[in-house]
DNA sequence: TCCAAAAGCTAGTGGGTGTAGCCATTGCTG
DNA sequence: CAGCAATGGCTACACCCACTAGCTTTTGGA
């Protein structure tokens, strides 16, 4: 757990909610600084003196410093999944829903880049996730093996394409093409510079890896 | 310039050769404790201590950390360029050349992760190489940009694959290849996992995008 | 042999994480 | 409504880090 074991969460406790709020408070701040100074220039007494506060202060809320990174994380795990979610929803299942859930997360993830370079960089190797923080990864990938098989049942996909390899394919162009658009053209959102518009592209090419049986197939 | 300003290299200068001994074994010693503690783990103090030194001594040879840094991204940007480039000379130029440079990049890399982390990953945001440790990587994506060309005049690829775009693929394949094995499968050489096995294939989906025209082709 | 440059050192500044322990405030509870 | 325990601030401190100032010793070249 990232938080201070809090005391029971009694109904109608207005202690809780204060505190709940101070935690909010820091981990926004704490997302600010991210941004500013880069993931790794986080630190405890810059979130004390924004807050305007003393450092010690700070560890009433959170145990140390990895803990506000573990919280960061866990977060900002939770909301790229809902944002995945709900974009693959909105679109057809199969090759569609792949292509919005993914041009969604790229989005998001141009747009919060401290949190996505926390999510999938990486920059503080003393920070190991907990388990737990990674648990909407395990649901994300779930997800996209989903949208393969759904594209290879539709027949948009070759059988092939329901395989873990081609789920490996998809991460390994979907990872490139954020991660040179984070690296090269860091604050150009989703569908400008000259790598985030080449992932249509580049997702039509599984239908060159794993072609699809040439019956008829629906327009 | 990195290293401390020295003094005139005259030839024959025992004193000058002694200070460079020592600033490679610096430099060892820097990308060991990298390579133990994680590229941010570096500390001019740790490497003060395995040289069996005082941490102010090693300033009469770097002028700070980030000098550190920049000694050894140079060095790495530089062995990284000529590990490609001859791994390309001994190929076909062409497809060949370029799948032979990308994965001879790959197998170093992998082997030497804590300097690609540093070469590719920027995972200390206070440290900016200088543009002349830059420099090789220009001439890296000039290699890359005449394999393509090569290619293209083989034949063996579309007149599309010689522009900037195919380019922009190439580095999105790689680059993602290597970030997934790099975060997911550290430890394990060029070739085994499940990512680094891919690059082949996925070089084979140039040829998909960028179709050679069906005339005859060479075996 | 001499001496200046090189290369070590100690001491100290300022900033970071995190701990110990103190004290005022506050809101729940008898 | 009175009291009290939990909360959330604080200061002081220990220990680490980067880096500077300035001193001393070593050393290699003239």
């Amino acid at each position: 757990m990232a938080e201070v074991t809090a005391p029971a969460p009694a109904p109608g406790d207005r202690r809780a909610r204060r505190r709940q709020e101070t935690i909010e408070e820091i981990l926004a701040i704490a997302d600010d600084v991210m941004t500013e100074e880069g993931v790794n220039g986080l630190s405890v007494s810059e979130v004390a003196r924004r807050l305007g506060v003393k450092p010690p202060s700070i560890y009433k809320y959170f145990d140390s410093l990895l803990a506000i990174y573990d919280a960061l994380f866990e977060r900002g795990q939770r909301t790229h999944l809902e944002i995945m979610r709900t974009a693959m929803a909105r679109a057809e299942p199969g090759l569609d829903a792949l292509a919005a859930g993914l041009a969604a997360s790229g989005r998001w993830l141009l747009a919060h880049p401290a949190t996505g370079q926390l999510l999938f960089w990486r920059p503080v190797p003393s920070f190991q996730p907990t388990s737990e923080a990674m648990a909407p990864s395990v649901e994300m990938v779930r997800l996209q093996r989903q949208a393969l098989a759904d594209a290879a049942a539709a027949g948009q996909l070759g059988a092939g394409a329901d395989s873990d390899e081609a789920l490996w394919v998809t991460s390994v162009l979907v990872s490139g093409v954020i991660g040179q658009a984070m690296a090269n053209e860091p604050g150009l959102p989703w569908g400008e510079g000259r790598f985030s518009p080449l992932l249509p592209k580049l997702l039509g090419t599984l239908a060159a890896l794993y072609p699809p049986k040439p019956s008829r197939r629906r327009s």
